[in-house]
DNA sequence: TCAAAAAAGTGGTCTGACCACTTTTTAACG
DNA sequence: CGTTAAAAAGTGGTCAGACCACTTTTTTGA
């Protein structure tokens, strides 16, 4: 069995002993690994393959390259895979709709998680941007949203979240209006005392004041 | 500005054009790419750079190679992508944690929209599942999940979760056990009677079990 | 007409070369 | 002796050519 599987991708073995090579050294995030002339060599193939292989983990941000320094073990958080998945998903499905309704999605479950958890809805963030409405009047849309989503935890949904707010560009990233700044307080007040409806019936709201701009 | 991003990663361009003549020739799933040859001529560059960027939309699942045939774009994403990614990402606890908690994100908004939509909550789909699950006594579970994301119609959505989903392979690719089946039926009850809440509990409750497997 | 053989096309791999850049070593100077 | 500048070595980036194995297409010949 596994015949089609084992006789082909020699390139893909290659990323396998990179793997277990790593896990020998014992090579942590941000340290460098044997040189691309030096791998070659220990593994048996020619430097070719070596980066083919090497090049496919670049491009997961799996490993770091620098001209001339070396090649560099990344640190999770610099992983593309979001990145590169965007790149193809959201290129093909052209509905905007769907871009907005799915940035809305984890928006929502943001708002939800937070407001369940009194660590999280108690945190003095939330006062810092009431003191920025009654001060200045307006705050920036994308910077509460994104506050949201960090506050959460989840970092894959965090991701996920600034590709598709990337897409939605500057009606996302720019000032509230007058008209906004109620909304806005409401939803962090709904947030703060745990009245997860209250909050997002505010966002939705807000939302759809958004959606006419 | 962009210095940085623009005077590096060669490769990373090529990945682009290549992307970029994708949709210029129009080339669908399943069907040919221009030969490696052809691409380094056209492309203005040499054939194992050209190589390198094919190598890591193979890893990526998003093309497929055959030895003497040709290079061909992927129908549908493979699972060269998880696997590959399992084993550099997913060994961090947290990240798959983080991939559960997202998958499931998208898995509640679809039955919440789906217990708000008459048309969506009516369909005859739910009522094949329950028969299926009296008739066998048991079910796939990625299946009614899938199906609830197709019903949504966000094809954004379903195709973020497809991803996710592939992430915890067998888990959820099986069939129902006999604690679970009441859940799903109860969960499956309250979405057709537009009992959102209800609906959401048995998911919750389904999942824990699901977790637990 | 059709099957076998030849040719062309294509991916897989390796080697060697050269460039640009970084790091290390060496040499020169004060 | 210490500092600094130059040289060397190391490293990734790219290209060209070669050869192999395999597939597809074309040609050949019975």
């Amino acid at each position: 069995m596994d015949k089609k599987t084992e006789q082909k991708k020699v390139f893909l073995e290659i990323v396998q002993q990179l793997r277990q090579l790593i896990k020998m050294e014992k090579i942590q995030a941000g340290e460098k690994l044997p040189s691309e002339r030096v791998l070659s060599e220990r593994l048996g193939v020619g430097r070719s393959s070596v980066r083919e292989a090497l090049r496919s983990l670049e491009l997961l941000g799996l490993i770091e390259t620098r001209h001339g320094g070396g090649t560099f073990l990344a640190s999770t958080h610099k992983h593309q895979l979001v990145e590169i998945l965007s790149m193809f998903i959201l290129e093909d499905e052209k509905s905007k709709k769907d871009v907005e309704l799915t940035r809305q999605i984890h928006e929502m479950e943001a708002i939800r998680v937070i407001s369940c958890t009194e660590i999280l809805r108690t945190l003095p963030v939330w006062d810092s941007f009431f003191v920025k409405l009654e001060i200045e009047g307006t705050i920036n849309c994308r910077d509460i949203l994104r506050e949201l989503l960090i506050t959460t935890g989840n970092r894959l949904s965090l991701k996920i979240w600034f590709q598709l707010a990337a897409y939605d560009g500057d009606r996302l990233n720019r000032n509230s209006t007058e008209d906004e700044k109620l909304m806005i307080q409401t939803m962090l007040k709904s947030m703060q005392l745990g009245y997860e409806k209250e909050a997002l019936k505010a966002y939705e709201q807000w939302m759809s004041t958004v959606q006419s701009i």
